[in-house]
RNA sequence: GCCGGUGUGGUGGAAUAGGCAGACGCGACGGACUCAAAAUCCGUUGAGGGCGACCUCGUGGGGGUUCGACUCCCCCCACCGGCACCA
């Protein structure tokens, strides 16, 4: 037989072929068996696939082998998040059909997915933009509405005026837009929203059971839905209350909300957002309050503007002027506030701009109380100044100042969250069409069940510029009510691609023929018991997947809180970058013995950098697979840094793992071409042989010893914390070991053929092209495919060392090595580190005072000290 | 500013439960093979000192706890990520 060269590009298409053909990857539902639901993040199709995708998809695709070869039923899916976009705005620049183009690159994509391996299970494959899959967003959507979950209200909105569309709260980053990074503006529109906040409590509470979770995640979550503990309190406009009975009149109280009611007495003014439904009517001059309008949301500078009114502090009787503020928020709290310059920077700095006094009500513990305040002094301290509550601690105090103003009327004990709902309206058209119809006799009427999907009709003209593209489609707008039959017009929104996303992972439970949310598939599958993807999804798409996940619950749909039991957020790929004075970011190609090649000048290495094409430092995963073939881009994706953490690409680490991989092969084939007739593996002589191997002594001994540790250590590796770069590490350490073992003896050749089997079975999460390849030729196991063999056995006493070296430290200080017997006695540890001569040496002229022995590893000497 | 994270050789990264710091890979250096190169294989590779067996220092910096600290505690520095006038 000719030698056999490791072709990558061979075996790799062959397998994925036998494997499609076998249908080893498809996974059915099977009660007796135990499940797991492996998913990583469904990607938008833009056509081409990035290195984040194949890491993503590796690190699943790991876990899922894995977890079939440990006799788990699992479940893999994979799709398309489809709608968007860059579909819409292909379709504006090149005249293509936004659906045309989405599956044409679902095409692409998937090809390029599957020259990675991967193991999914494609009978379940959706796309979002298919009506079979957004006819349900639309079904949520009228569910949502029945209970109050769907609402419309005129909001202001972030509106991107490049996208020309309305963002979430969270699409807005730094004032800008998160797709296309153009200018944010706030612009008034009718908006249909999804109730979140009526799980605020519950979405918090939540996270405190998400202990398969990363906590900075967790940290990410709260810290969005942002609870905070206070007070609203009622100011009265002075002059306003005047009436008889005392009883104040309509658009005489402004009640503000405040975390910090222990300084109620050091208020000395008040401050109404310019957007407060009182700010116009209290505000005496219009253009000023204009002025302060457009610097709203500046965070740059405070500007205000007396109104010319004042306010009746409910606690001291005082009147305090009313300010308003463009640094006051209307969409948290009340939309006003009360002024504590003492004790609020914000204030502070706002009193200071516009002269207004600052008065102390809080004096720190023990701490001199300077002649005048710098900035204001936000901690605890005593109450002073506060009437009948001077002198008390100002944290205790709290609770007795809310009670009084309760008593009084004037308050009470608020808990605010920074949450807000989930505007979902869209005025774009690749998306899923808002189900609802307006009717002149009947009003807002949601589409009937019966009467879904509706569908998104494909004759739009898209231009990119103005509202609604579904607007002008005068076929889709023109409907009749579907209560009173009358003519009628449709809404023209479409919602937020995060809908879609919200429940694809329950669509998954059943195939694509399959009801989507039949509950013995659901019950089943779910919860997802492995997540993959992105921090980049931390707050958003997560959130509204909890959320989503609790009003399915409440439908009836699912029978628990939580979609994803444990999530892992994977690091970036990362690549250096160089730089030219004169051209910017280059090419690595464009660098010549250091130089730039357009200019001659110096070419700068740049920072290491997230992959991206203005960045000049991208890896086609095309390119790499055809040059070294899928298994070498996996390991080495894999080795180069703990799943968690950010990776740096490079190709001289590529090459690496190529060289691993290529080591590997030699060494099996060669393995093969001297073949021992005892086949260790199979019946009786595989216990003759371990039974033998494990006795002290043997020659082959430590190979045999060192494929049970590999064993081991693998194993570790994957279930504690998915660190599969020590997996890969103890793997190579066994291949370097077979390599340098030397067998005289019969049993030796047994020994080799023994580990070269555990380390294809070990590998073939990671490599499963090359090991399933090693594996037939190996002629192993009796299952044919090497993943429909169980995961290795750790056999303990076959990993056990039969002797250890044995550290012993003298006053914290290394000083003599020896190899002992394992299992020894203590006193014998300690006696033999006693004698060893070069500990012996350091003991020379000093008392021993004390001896500690760790067991397996060391022994100390103390000495005493003089 | 608040919250979270990270900091280890030339480099990517390892170090159960506080117990030999630097596994494994890359790079570099030396050697073998070759007419030569590539590939491959075998060595060496934290720093400093000593002819030497060895010694000293060393996990961002400074303290502390401990027989013993990359690991635990306190303070500080740098970088990264999230939130940010949230009252």
């Amino acid at each position: 037989m000719a030698e056999r060269y490791y072709h990558p590009s061979e075996i790799e298409s062959k397998w994925q072929k036998n494997w499609r053909d076998a249908g080893i990857d498809t996974t059915e539902r099977d009660p007796g068996r135990e499940k797991f639901y492996c998913l990583e993040m469904f990607p938008y199709p833009s056509g081409k696939i990035h290195m984040g995708h194949i890491r993503n998809y590796v690190i699943g695709d790991v876990i899922t082998r894995y977890k079939k070869m440990n006799g788990f039923n699992v479940l893999h899916p994979m799709g398309w998040d489809a709608f968007g976009l860059p579909a819409e705005n292909a379709a504006i620049n090149n005249g293509i059909h936004p659906s045309i183009w989405t599956e044409e690159n679902i095409v692409s994509m998937k090809a390029q997915i599957e020259k990675i391996g991967a193991s999914y299970d494609w009978a379940r494959e959706l796309a979002t933009c298919r009506p079979e899959y957004y006819r349900w967003n639309q079904w949520f959507f009228i569910k949502m509405y029945e209970r109050g979950l769907a609402y419309k209200k005129n909001s202001l909105v972030n509106w991107c005026q490049s996208c020309a569309t309305v963002l979430a709260n969270e699409q807005v980053i730094d004032g800008k837009c998160w797709r296309c990074d153009g200018d944010v503006v706030q612009k008034e529109l009718e908006q249909w929203f999804f109730r979140i906040t009526a799980y605020a409590e519950e979405l918090l509470a939540g996270c405190d059971t998400l202990a398969g979770w990363p906590d900075h995640v967790v940290a990410m979550q709260k810290n969005w839905i942002g609870k905070s503990y206070g007070a609203e309190v009622d100011f009265q406009v002075a002059g306003s209350g005047d009436v008889a009975g005392g009883v104040p009149g309509p658009g005489s109280t402004i009640r503000i909300f405040t975390t910090r009611p222990d300084t109620l007495f050091g208020v000395t003014f008040m401050c109404l957002s310019p957007l407060h439904p009182l700010a116009a009517s209290l505000c005496e001059n219009a253009a000023e309050l204009e002025m302060v309008k457009n610097a709203y949301g500046k965070a740059d500078e405070k500007v205000g503007v007396f109104t010319g009114k004042y306010a009746i502090n409910p606690v001291n009787g005082e009147s305090i002027p009313i300010y308003v503020a463009n640094f006051v928020l209307m969409q948290y709290g009340t939309g006003a506030i009360m002024s504590v310059p003492a004790h609020d920077q914000r204030d502070f700095e706002f009193a200071r701009k516009y002269g207004l006094p600052v008065r102390r009500v809080i004096i720190p513990d023990g701490g001199v109380v300077s002649a005048e305040l710098q900035s204001a002094y936000e901690e605890d301290g005593t109450l002073a100044d506060s009437g009948q509550f001077t002198g008390r601690h100002n944290r205790d105090a709290i609770k007795s100042i809310i009670g009084y103003l309760k008593e009084k009327g004037k308050g009470e004990e608020v808990v605010n969250f920074k949450l807000r709902d989930w505007g979902i309206s869209r005025q774009r058209y690749w998306g899923t069409p808002i189900p609802i119809v307006y009717c002149r006799n009947c009003g807002v009427v949601p589409v009937p069940e019966t009467r879904l999907p509706v569908i998104l009709p494909p004759d739009v003209k898209l231009t990119g510029k103005g509202g609604s593209p579904l607007a002008e489609a005068e076929s889709f707008v023109n409907t009749d009510c579907p209560k009173c039959g009358a003519p009628a017009r449709r809404e023209t929104d479409t919602m937020d691609t995060f809908v879609d996303s919200s429940w694809y992972f329950v669509r998954f439970c059943g195939k694509s023929g399959e009801p989507p949310l039949d509950g013995d598939n659901i019950k089943y599958f779910m919860p997802v018991d492995q997540y993959i993807g992105g921090v980049e999804h931390a707050v958003l798409h997560l959130l509204y997947s909890r959320f989503f996940t609790r009003a399915m619950r409440d439908l009836g749909i699912v029978g628990f809180d939580e979609p994803f039991t444990r999530l892992l957020t994977q690091g970036m790929v990362c690549k250096e970058t160089w730089k030219c004075d004169e051209h910017g970011w280059i090419f690595p190609e464009e660098v010549k013995d250091g130089k730039c090649i357009h200019c001659g000048r110096d070419a700068l290495r740049g920072r290491v950098e997230k992959m991206s094409k203005s960045k000049k430092n991208v890896v086609a995963p095309d390119d790499i697979i055809t040059k070294y073939g899928a298994d070498t881009v996996r390991v080495f994706a894999l080795f180069a840094a703990p799943p968690e953490k950010d990776m740096e690409w490079s190709d001289q680490g590529v090459e690496g793992a190529s060289r691993f991989l290529n080591r590997l092969w030699t060494l099996v084939h060669n393995i093969i071409g001297k073949r021992n007739p005892i086949n260790p593996i199979h019946g009786e002589r595989v216990k003759c042989f371990e039974a033998e191997a494990k006795m002290p002594g043997v020659s082959y001994g430590n190979l045999f010893r060192k494929t049970h540790q590999t064993i081991r250590k693998v194993t570790t590796a994957i279930e504690k914390d998915y660190h599969f770069n020590t997996a890969i590490a103890a793997l190579m350490e066994l291949l370097n070991d077979m390599y340098s073992f030397e067998s005289s003896v019969d049993k030796g050749d047994a020994a080799m053929f023994y580990a070269a089997s555990k380390m294809v079975l070990l590998l073939s999460p990671f490599a499963p092209h090359i090991c399933e390849e090693l594996w037939r030729e190996l002629k192993m196991g009796s299952n044919g495919s090497i993943f429909l063999e169980p995961w290795p056995e750790l056999d303990e006493s076959a990993a056990k060392e039969e002797e250890l070296e044995l550290v012993v430290q003298v006053d914290g200080k290394v000083r003599g090595k020896q190899m002992i017997p394992a299992g020894l006695p203590e006193e014998a540890v300690k006696s033999a580190a006693l004698e060893n001569e070069k500990v012996r040496d350091h003991l020379a002229g000093k008392t021993v005072k004390n001896v500690m022995v760790v067991r397996g590893k060391l022994v100390s000497i103390v000495t005493e000290k003089r």
